[in-house]
DNA sequence: TTCAACCATATTC
DNA sequence: GAATATGGTTGAA
């Protein structure tokens, strides 16, 4: 387990090693929000927030959380930690510089994942940042490759910074929710800073 | 613009 | 275990 630190959230990542088990056994709640990209779609399971997925649909959303959690049972469940989701996005979009109180987060994923996700949160805000450069920072300029996978399954949207990882010539590439949802996330941005 | 390596996973046999 | 496919890439040809 290991913890990174971004703008005064706290984020909680537990390795996937300690989740393979749980996981046949686990209940994933989820609920659906407006959020300044679109709808979004917030899962948690009973430790915390585990998924934030930006689709184009919330159908596709469900779709996905089912195959990131194949094991687990979705349901349709409103709770109160998916309200502290939706009033973090509703601050950032009213420009509030106070941020809500980090909501516990419960993420799976491999160690590589999470060194890499980890480089994210250390990206300064409205900072963009290349594959190339996370990789560096990992210690291995090759890992670039990697990187772009481990970012790919990003399990929660723009609270890592996933969009703010661009191609080494700056454009703008692939991104899982789509290139205009990435675009839309920097500008976003951009303006709210 | 096209192509072939590069790295970590997931899947499948 | 080994082979294969697949990513939000890269750098050289």
């Amino acid at each position: 387990m290991i913890q990174g630190k971004t703008s005064g959230r706290k984020i909680t990542v537990t390795n996937s090693s300690e989740y393979k088990k749980v996981g046949a056994d686990m209940v994933i709640a989820y609920s659906t929000f407006k959020s300044p990209f679109g709808t979004c779609l917030v899962a948690s399971t009973d430790k915390g927030v585990c998924n934030i997925l930006f689709g184009a649909s919330i159908a596709a959303d469900i779709a996905d959380l089912q195959s990131r959690w194949p094991l687990s049972k979705l349901m349709k469940k409103h709770q109160p930690i998916h309200a502290e989701v939706e009033a973090y996005f509703k601050d950032l979009a009213a420009g509030s510089k106070t941020r809500r109180n980090a909501f516990p987060m419960h993420l799976k994923g491999t160690d590589f994942q999470i060194r890499v996700w980890k480089a994210l949160l250390t990206i300064p805000g409205a900072k963009t940042s290349t594959y190339g450069d996370i990789a560096k920072k990992l210690g291995d300029p090759k890992l670039s490759r990697a990187v772009g996978g481990a970012i790919g399954s990003n399990p929660v949207g723009y609270i890592i910074p996933c969009h703010r990882v661009l191609k080494s010539d700056g454009g703008i590439s692939g991104f899982h929710w789509g290139v205009e949802k990435k675009k839309s996330m920097l500008a976003f941005e951009a303006e709210a800073k």
